[in-house]
RNA sequence: GGAUAGGUGGCCGAGUGGCUAAAGGCAACAGACUGUAAAUCUGUCGAACUAUGUUCUACGAAGGUUCGAAUCCUUCCCUAUCCA
């Protein structure tokens, strides 16, 4: 069997590099987009779509599915992949998200979190063995640790204590991990420390010693400022394994992406493309645009002049403009499959700049094109 | 011709003496969205100006009562339904 990541090529200009990512289910090119399938489906579009637009690899959530459908319809419908009929290859997060996220729903103690579902309330308490476990017979290929993933801001006395936590649920997540795992799943340990260098520092010390198959930073874009948020980024990258995957989760923007790979990170997930897509809001080249606007409504130009997808080729601004103004559910379907689209070509873009040596010439030209245009507040 | 119910801001609709430039919804005009509690949320939404305030114009029309009227009275106009 191959090494889990290999690297094709390493950029002479950056810490950008282009690789391979190997699991069961096929083979993931880097630097990567993941599309975001919380509840086993990449909101509003088909198996047949993702395979279309090239989604090499896509996300679910463990909190979402483990509450709804629950663990018994998967495992009997043969795991996650089956269940879904996708057959290429999944990422699952643990669940350290929704600690986030689902502020007032958990209470968190030394050995997890206890959940108030957000669907009916029932009481759920998550700990990183479970968390594996559940991921475990969910089937999927790449599964995280159970991590805190802390607030912005937050006081350093907390993080530290948080940082603690998720090494403390790292180690229990890699030994529950060892005894179950049967070669064919990945499990990857995730850097916190909120914005304090020597956190994040003291969280990657420890998890290097877990040997992970690869190393996310979680954490980060909860808030911060961009510039704060680059900063911790590359400190963090420098600290990463070279020969593992450098997953950076919940991002991000285009420029967010181009300035991350730069540094060395490898995979990025972010909701941003499907949620913006169905509040209207579309990616291009040339920069973002709210499809909503009443400068729309008499544009009978495509969506993005340099996009080639099944939306840019077919449909005009004015005809989504009143898909959208008019409610119809084939507004966030097309919206959808345009923003995806866009987020995996851009990503191809890169990983081609990559390949040429040329990647900070592309990633300028990339900056001006998206910045200087019609779109607003492009970051 | 008679009876009844009504006429409120772009639309629907609440409001029956001061707290009303007038609830709420829709529409409209913008904005936000980053490991998805999101087809969600936020702001603006009569006009003008020396604009976190001032002045106009406004609840079918015209008069009236009152310190004060979308709200009470009179007349008129219009709409809906029913009866002849």
């Amino acid at each position: 069997m191959h090494k889990h990541f290999e690297i094709i090529k390493k950029s002479t200009e950056a810490k950008a590099r282009v690789g391979k990512i190997h699991t069961s289910h096929g083979i993931i090119n880097t630097p990567i987009f993941m599309p975001v399938g919380t509840q086993g489906s990449v909101k509003s579009l088909s198996q047949d779509d993702l395979y279309d637009l090239g989604a090499e690899i896509i996300l679910a959530n463990t909190y979402h599915l483990y509450l709804r459908p629950g663990m018994e319809v998967l495992k009997q419908a043969g795991g996650l992949h089956k269940f879904m009929n996708f057959s290429r290859p999944i990422l699952t997060d643990s669940g350290g998200f929704q600690v986030f996220s689902l502020g007032d729903l958990r209470k968190i103690d030394e050995n997890g979190v206890l959940f108030s579902s957000h669907i009916d309330g029932s009481k759920h308490y998550f700990t990183p063995e479970k968390v594996v476990n559940i991921q475990k017979d969910f089937g999927i290929d790449i599964m995280m640790c159970f991590d805190e993933c802390v607030k912005y801001p937050e006081k350093y006395e907390y993080v530290k204590n948080s940082v603690n936590l998720t090494t403390k649920w790292a180690k229990k997540c890699k030994s529950e991990f060892e005894k179950i795992n049967e070669n064919n799943q990945f499990l990857y340990g995730i850097i916190q420390g909120g914005m304090y260098k020597d956190l994040r520092k003291e969280s990657i010390d420890e998890l290097l010693e877990l040997d992970f198959d690869g190393y996310a930073i979680g954490g980060l874009s909860v808030g911060e400022p961009l510039d704060e948020m680059l900063d911790i980024m590359s400190y963090t990258a420098d600290f990463m394994p070279e020969e593992k995957p450098r997953y950076f989760m919940g991002l991000g923007s285009p420029l967010e992406i181009w300035n991350c790979v730069e540094q060395g990170i490898d995979m990025f997930d972010c909701v941003m493309p499907t949620r913006n897509a169905r509040n209207g809001t579309l990616f291009t080249f040339r920069g973002k645009l709210n499809i909503k606007n009443a400068q729309y409504k008499f544009d009978f130009s495509p969506l993005d002049d340099e996009c080639d997808c099944y939306v840019c080729k077919n449909h005009t601004r004015a005809y989504l403009h009143h898909l959208f103004r008019a409610n119809e559910i084939l507004a966030l379907r097309l919206n959808s499959l345009h923003n995806i689209s866009f987020m995996l070509k851009f990503l191809l873009k890169i990983r081609e700049s990559i390949l040429n040596d040329d990647f900070l010439r592309q990633k300028k030209m990339f900056f001006e094109k998206y910045q200087n245009s019609e779109g607003k507040n492009n970051v």
